[in-house]
Formats: structure tokens, C-alpha cells, sequence
RNA sequence: GUAGAUAUAGCUCAGCUGGUUAGAGCGUCGGAUUGUGAUUCCGAAGGUCGUGGGUUCGAGCCCCAUUAUUUACCCCA
């Protein structure tokens, strides 16, 4: 066999003791918040249906599908004596679309709302609903990898399925000002918006080109700009009147609450028709939301926005919607999320509402280690290194670190005896905090050193200071 | 799918107009130091110059192809 150069797919990464140890740390934070605001874990498989992931996502989602090859010969099926063929020279000659559900009929998860809103539809005998769900797992798009994208990348959503009420908005916000908090992120931007909102202004603009396009287009404004959207919109048939009164709906200023009014006003002039209860269900929803952020004691409405431009492409959304932005590091957003009022109804259970939101932990990690905001107890799990005299003393010291691992200290101890610098050297290398030191000397007067590696201090101390020290 | 950039030591990168034996920093290993890391000093190991072809007396450098990586677009966490 000849050498080969080892090497992983394309936008997929192995994770060192280091970055793991990283990652954890904000899972943890994450895992937390979603827990202490009563949501229930869930895992799905990795591999789902064909048929339940495809036409979920888009034709672009479609592309993006990862699917996995049927096991055995794909191209025959056996039963008995009885062989079929399963492609025949007509699929070949109809090309891949008629090629890849016969080979193919299972894919790799592509987000974790449709897998959930797959177990909500076969569970719904058993669950109690409201539903409230997190899932932290893994989920791979066929995507050209680049800056902040991967093909391999973790998801951690919350959801509630189950009813309507827009506490759950509300408590979505504080559960993203509350990871971002932990996490030292500060300059952050929660943007919201709601699909409402975006209908009425494709009304209020009278156009006959369609609505998807309008949203596509108005998503990319901080981007592009105003230049940049009017020409896309006059290639989608849109009339530069039309667009003249887009920008004119989007210039509105001031707070949260403020934004609201005036686009209230504005949806007035430019008659565009309210929906039930004789306003405009968008802005109300909105509003809605924001009262019960104060009533609920929020003091971070600085780091809330209401950008009637933010679309997201998702097309399933049909209320609020979010996203949030780390404002000092290029990066493309953290989290997003929003209310669709019909995820289930394609797999066969309507009128189910859901809303929830996610948050992409690679770009996390990524914003934080640009911003150097990695404490650096994440960086390593062993807090002591129990070094190894000579191979005489050595059992000796292993009831110690019995009574370290017993006062919940993680430690370990060198496993070879040998020079004192290169053991100190390990424990440098692995970001380990404290070495203890028994040699000859101490063990005579029943004592240990131990030295706080950051500091190059070093104590003489009995057990009990020991183990004192090392719990703090 | 579209467009650009890059590929030289484990890592980050130099390498002049194409000219002898391809360099540096960091890291690794050994020593100064058989009771102490990070800091200091000395030394060593480490290279199919991505791959294949071409031009040339001569190619890390020029040309073509190919593969991989990466950035941007589309779209998205």
C-alpha cells in the first residue's frame, strides 16, 4: 500500500483537547440557559429520510442536502431468487434527479427544527404541549466552506411548540442576552423583525412582482445598500416608483417602540389594509413582545432593534423573526430564529404554531477567541499535576491523588518518573495550573510543595492546606 | 454553480532578473541544569519546494494542466 497524505473532508475540522475543552465551556453556558428557562433535551438521529428533508429547505436547501449512499448494491435488489434492477437505462438517460431517490433514501440532518418537528408529529400522542425543547447537536451542509461557514457545524436550538402566546418572543430575547452576557460578549445587536411587517410593506408598495423576491432584496440592505437593492429590485420587476416607496417605508427612526408608531403611520398612508382587530398584526405582535420584555424587568433594550429590513431566508417563518450580530468582529450572524405558524402541517398536523431560535456555536467560538474572551480555566481540565519523583516514592503519592480526586480536584499524576523539568514542562504545555511536588525532603517532614504555575510561586504545605488550596 | 488568491520544514512565512549546498522565527529534541515550566544561553534533527508535464545549459521562481486550501458572490449558523 502506498503512503498517503491523511486528510478530512472539505469544511470539517478536528477539535484538539484545547478547543474541546473551549467548546464545552459554551455548550455549558448555552445547555444552562436553555434548562433554567424549562426546556427538555432531545437528540435525533443523524440520518434522516430523504422524504423528510427534501422540499424543507428550498431548492437551494435541496442542493445543499448531504445524501447518503444505500448500503449493499444500490444499483440491484434481491428478494429470494428475484432480482430487480433499481436504476434503469431510462433513470440514467433521465439524468440524476431520476437516479438519486433510487439510490439514495437517507441524508445527513441539515438543521434540527425539521427533525423536531418530524418527533413532534410522531410523538403528539405522548407529549404534553406546550412542548419545550433544546437540542445541541451536529448538522452538515454541502456549502463552499468560508469564513465562519463550515459543512460541519453544531446547532443549538430551543423551541416551544403548541401555542401562540408571545411570551415565548419575549423569553427568546432574554435567553440571547443571557448566553451572550455569560459569555462577555457586549457588543451584540438582537434585530427583529416579523413576516407581518414584510407584508405589509410589499403591500404598501403595489407592485405585482413577487413578494419573495421584495424580502431577498430588502435582506441585504445593510450590504448592498439603497443603490445596490434598487437595481435588484428593477431586475425583478419591481418599478423604480415602487422602490422609491420601499425606502421611504424603511426610513423610519428612533426606539423600538418609536420605529413602530411611525411604520404604523406609514402603513396608514400608503393604505395598506389592516388585518383583524383593525391593525397591523406585524406591529402589534411587535409591540406585544416589547411589553412583556418590561413587564418582566428587561434593562437591555440598547442591545434590541427592530430593522424592518431583516428577512432571513428560512421561508417557513410566519411571525416574529431574529438574529443577532457580534458588532466587533466580522462575522456573519451568531444566532437566528423566528415563529412559523405551520412546521408540522408537512408532515401531515396543522395548525401546530412553534417558534425558536438557535445558536451557531462555531461562529461563537470564533468571535470569542477574536476577541480573547476565553477564560482560561476553559482551556484545560486537569487543575493538578502530581509529579513523579522516581519510581521508588511513586506508590507512595497515589493515596494522594486518591484524596485529590475524592475532594473533586481533577488531577493526575506523571506516569513516568524522571527529570522534574520535563514533568513541569507537561504541565506548562497543557495549561495545567498547579504542580505538586514529594520529594525525599518533604515527605521526611510529611509535607508537599505546591506551585501555582502562573505565578512561579511555590508553598510548603501539608495535605489538608493542599487539598484547601486546590478546591478554591 | 460563478470569480479571485494561495500551495516552500510540524506551524507562520522569506527566497532578488531563472544561476553553487533552499533560509528565518516559532515549535520539537539534546545540553547548560540528576529538585522546577514559562524567561536566558549553546547545539541538533527536520524539505519528493502540492502533483504531473513543458520551456531552458540550468526551474522553488517562467508556461500549461491537475489537485488541495482559502476569500468573495449566491445562500446561510
Amino acid at each position: 500500500m502506498s503512503i498517503q497524505k491523511p486528510s478530512i473532508p472539505q469544511g470539517t475540522r478536528d477539535f484538539g483537547p484545547a478547543v474541546v475543552a473551549r467548546r464545552n465551556y459554551i455548550f455549558g453556558i448555552i445547555r444552562r440557559t436553555f434548562e433554567k428557562f424549562g426546556y427538555a433535551p432531545l437528540e435525533t438521529p443523524t440520518l434522516e429520510n430523504l422524504s423528510v428533508l427534501t422540499g424543507k429547505y428550498g431548492d437551494e436547501g435541496d442542493q445543499l442536502l448531504f445524501k447518503v449512499l444505500n448500503s449493499g448494491n444500490f444499483l440491484k435488489k434481491q428478494k429470494g431468487d428475484k432480482i430487480t434492477e433499481q436504476v434503469t437505462a431510462e433513470d440514467l438517460e433521465a439524468g440524476a434527479k431520476a437516479v438519486l431517490p433510487k439510490i439514495a433514501e437517507k441524508g445527513l440532518r441539515y438543521d434540527l427544527t425539521v427533525p423536531f418537528a418530524r418527533y413532534v408529529v410522531m410523538n403528539r400522542g405522548t407529549l404534553t404541549f406546550p412542548f419545550k425543547r433544546y437540542q445541541i447537536q451536529p448538522v452538515w451542509r454541502a456549502d463552499r466552506p468560508q469564513r465562519g461557514r463550515y459543512r460541519e457545524f453544531y446547532q443549538c436550538d430551543a423551541d416551544v411548540v403548541g401555542t401562540d402566546s408571545l411570551l415565548c418572543e419575549a423569553e427568546i430575547v432574554l435567553m440571547m442576552c443571557e448566553v451572550l452576557n455569560t459569555l462577555g460578549l457586549t457588543d451584540f445587536t438582537i434585530k427583529t423583525n416579523h413576516r407581518g411587517v414584510l407584508r405589509n410593506i410589499y403591500q404598501g408598495l403595489g407592485s405585482e412582482a413577487r413578494e419573495t423576491d421584495l424580502f431577498v432584496a430588502i435582506d441585504k440592505l445593510d450590504k448592498i445598500g439603497q443603490d445596490g437593492v434598487t437595481k435588484e429590485l428593477l431586475e425583478r420587476g419591481f418599478s423604480e416608483q415602487a422602490a422609491a416607496q420601499l425606502f421611504e417605508l424603511l426610513a423610519v427612526e428612533g426606539s423600538f417602540t418609536e420605529k413602530l408608531d411611525k411604520l404604523r403611520a406609514a402603513f396608514g398612508a400608503a393604505s395598506v389594509p389592516t388585518d383583524a382587530a383593525d391593525s397591523y398584526k406585524g406591529l402589534q405582535e411587535l409591540g406585544q413582545v416589547v411589553d412583556f420584555l418590561t413587564a418582566f424587568g428587561f434593562e437591555q433594550f440598547d442591545h434590541l432593534e427592530f430593522d424592518p429590513t431583516l428577512a432571513r431566508g428560512l421561508s417557513y417563518y410566519t411571525g416574529c423573526i431574529f438574529e443577532i450580530k457580534i458588532n466587533n468582529v466580522n462575522m456573519g450572524s451568531v444566532s437566528g430564529g423566528g415563529r412559523y405558524d405551520n412546521l408540522t402541517g408537512a408532515f401531515g398536523l396543522p395548525g401546530v404554531s412553534g417558534v425558536g431560535f438557535s445558536f451557531g456555536v462555531d461562529r461563537l467560538y470564533d468571535c470569542l477567541d477574536e476577541l480573547n474572551l476565553f477564560p482560561e480555566s476553559a482551556a484545560t481540565t486537569t487543575r493538578c499535576l502530581v509529579t513523579n519523583f522516581d519510581a521508588e516514592t511513586m506508590p507512595l503519592l497515589l493515596p494522594l491523588l486518591r484524596e485529590l480526586r475524592a475532594a473533586g480536584v481533577p488531577s493526575e499524576m506523571y506516569p513516568e518518573s524522571g527529570k522534574l523539568g520535563r514533568q513541569f514542562k507537561y504541565a506548562d504545555a497543557k495549561g495545567i495550573p498547579y504542580v505538586l511536588v514529594q520529594g525525599p525532603d518533604e515527605r521526611a517532614a510529611g509535607q508537599f510543595k505546591l506551585k501555582e504555575m502562573k505565578t512561579g510561586e511555590e508553598k510548603t504545605l501539608t495535605l489538608e492546606q493542599v487539598l484547601a488550596a486546590l478546591a478554591a
